[in-house]
DNA sequence: CTGTTAGCGCTTTCAA
DNA sequence: TTGAAAGCGCTAACAG
């Protein structure tokens, strides 16, 4: 009678001669299907426990059934785009009970690396190693992968929008809505000169910041100004250097930060750099990635950007579009919400998307 | 002439007609082989990045050649052994160091599932999926799966031992000798009655503790007893109440803090709850991650872990094994470092492994 | 330098 | 309820 063995590599076949029945069967067990009487499963079942068999995952991908395996891909470098620890667990976290529970395997893949043949951040969907992929992080604005994967029709879901690709499977927030609220909020308090510290230059993030900016001036008769928007980068440093130069124009009198950083030294050091005083010569509206996340005490304003919020329905949707129960892309956009100066009391911790370079 | 097409499937053959060679020359331009001219291998490279072709990664396992993929397996359920967002960014970012960058991916798997085959932690080694596996955590004293890890002859690495296990693949701290150490040095200041919170009950790193404190106990003459040990899980409450108890017995006045929580709140609700002073009538060694983490300020000493640089050294090691430049299991085992009390200035924010339940 | 061919281990028709 | 056999896309052995 054959023990666990070491060396004998036990495939389909030879758990079926074993068992004396075909091999079709025993698939049949393996995969949980109907057709097969409670005897023969039984002896099957024991057999394949004596022996540790189990069935070799790239021939069963090969033969035609999905992947039991969900992608994550990062499109822009950890290096430029440093999503937080928190986020990275919150999500694993959801992956885990979404897809995980269900015995898939969740991958993660790191781009680019070094091949003969270029690829991108959806490699394991070309190469039939995902099943499905969630795409973290902000796209280029001028990505063209996302656009491949829709065709492609496999289940995806990416945590931001695409202009050029408006029927993409996402979850994200409205940040152009984001930064109208913004501006508009400070505009109506009296401000000409309003400022802004953009991230995600290159980003479609940044673009919608910039449209959305841009609306609420000319909505209130002003001409959006260059030197009032400074993109910056996920740096402390680089932000208070650009809070500097935006508030070395005397005229300006309000700051939008939605540099994504929530850093409140920062902005302090920017401030004091250039002789000004936050929240008294100078009011800010900070934009926050948990509700009521203290960004700045001297805010007079606060945006909140439900981005987890936004990114946990749209998993729900994907993992209902790998399991058969919808079909269709899923497009889950969170309006932000902005709170006027919230009390002392009700700051909490920020729980940040992203970490410092510095 | 082809465009890239949503609907063809493209496979290897198709590109070898398309490029009128064979099927075998476009494997070994995908694979960057050598032996294809120049002007065969450009030609080749054009129609796969015109019609988007990438191998079928399944069907190139299946052939023989070793998987791609590198899996990370959690032998203990995440909801029992809290691993530490900072840890597994840690984590994270090494393996992406070491592997990601070839092209490897990196794949995560929970267990247990569903499925009609029973399986274990180590599913993506037996289905074929993972070319080798880090196994992330404390392994159970029963653990069998690592065992039939180490006879398959497939590259792996435990940041834990496993006493049944000698030549177990590991990278990690010696316990049993910070146990040893801690209440030697306690013994050593005079205390006869010293007590100990011990961690991972049922797991190795428990039965190390365990091993270390009764060897200290004998080796100075004294019988250990077993109202001094104190199983502790990595909760905060449960702590406090563990050192309330432990305290309770008013001969004690040395308490090893070997619960892996760094948690100076904890341990001082328990102290005041039995109504001690920390580090006046009760001395405390606690255990820390980070070489100079600051767990508690009244500690007499401190004992430190060096758990990362184990791990880091050994994952090295591991990916030595996967890229062929070594064929052994690697054995990392890195001393735990005492430090009678550290002077204020140099104690660090607790950089930790854990994190706490409540 | 290149082509032909035999499987890898599985699922899935088509038959019984 | 079960078996036999085809074939998924690829690599490697063998041939030229």
């Amino acid at each position: 009678m054959a023990r666990p063995d070491k060396h004998k590599k036990w495939t389909i076949v030879d758990i079926a001669d074993e068992a004396g029945v075909s091999a079709k069967t025993v698939s049949h067990v393996v995969n949980g299907k109907l057709g097969v009487s409670e005897e023969t499963r039984s002896r099957v079942l024991r057999i394949i426990e004596r022996v540790g068999y189990h069935p070799n995952i790239g021939a069963r991908n090969l033969r035609g059934t999905k992947a039991n395996c969900i992608g994550i891909a990062l499109p822009a470098p950890l290096e430029e785009v440093p999503l937080s620890e928190e986020f990275f667990m919150w999500l694993f976290v959801r992956l885990f009970r979404l897809f995980a529970s269900r015995g898939e395997y969740i991958c993660f893949d790191l781009t680019p690396h070094r091949a003969p043949v270029k690829t991108d951040y959806a490699r394991g969907l070309w190469e039939k190693m995902y099943r499905a992929c969630v795409i973290a992080g902000p796209l280029a604005c001028d990505d063209s992968t996302v656009k491949r994967i829709h065709a492609s029709g496999e289940p995806y879901l990416v945590f931001g929008r695409l202009d050029s690709l408006p029927a993409c499977s996402c979850a994200t927030v409205d940040y152009e809505q984001g930064a109208y609220l913004s501006a508009k909020y400070l505009l109506d308090r009296g401000h000409r000169h309003v400022a802004m510290l953009k991230a995600f230059a290159g980003y479609q993030p940044g673009a919608e910041r910039s449209r959305g900016y841009e609306r609420a001036l000319r909505e209130a008769g002003l001409e959006p100004e260059e030197r009032l928007v400074q993109s910056v980068s996920l740096s402390r440093n680089n932000i208070a250097n650009m809070v500097h130069r935006l508030l070395a124009h005397r005229d300006v009198t309000a700051l939008i930060d939605s540099s994504g950083m929530e850093d409140a030294s920062a902005l302090r050091a920017g401030c004091q750099r250039a002789g000004r005083a936050l929240g008294k010569d100078v009011e800010i509206v900070p934009w926050a990635y948990a509700e009521n996340g203290a960004v700045v005490r001297e805010a007079c304003g606060q945006l909140w950007l439900p981005v987890r919020e936004a990114a946990s329905e749209g998993l729900e949707e994907l993992a209902k579009w790998v399991h058969g129960e919808r079909r269709e892309p899923c497009q889950v956009v969170y309006p932000p919400v902005l709170r006027e100066r919230v009390p002392d009391t009700e700051l909490q911790k920020p729980n940040r998307m992203f970490v410092s370079f510095d």
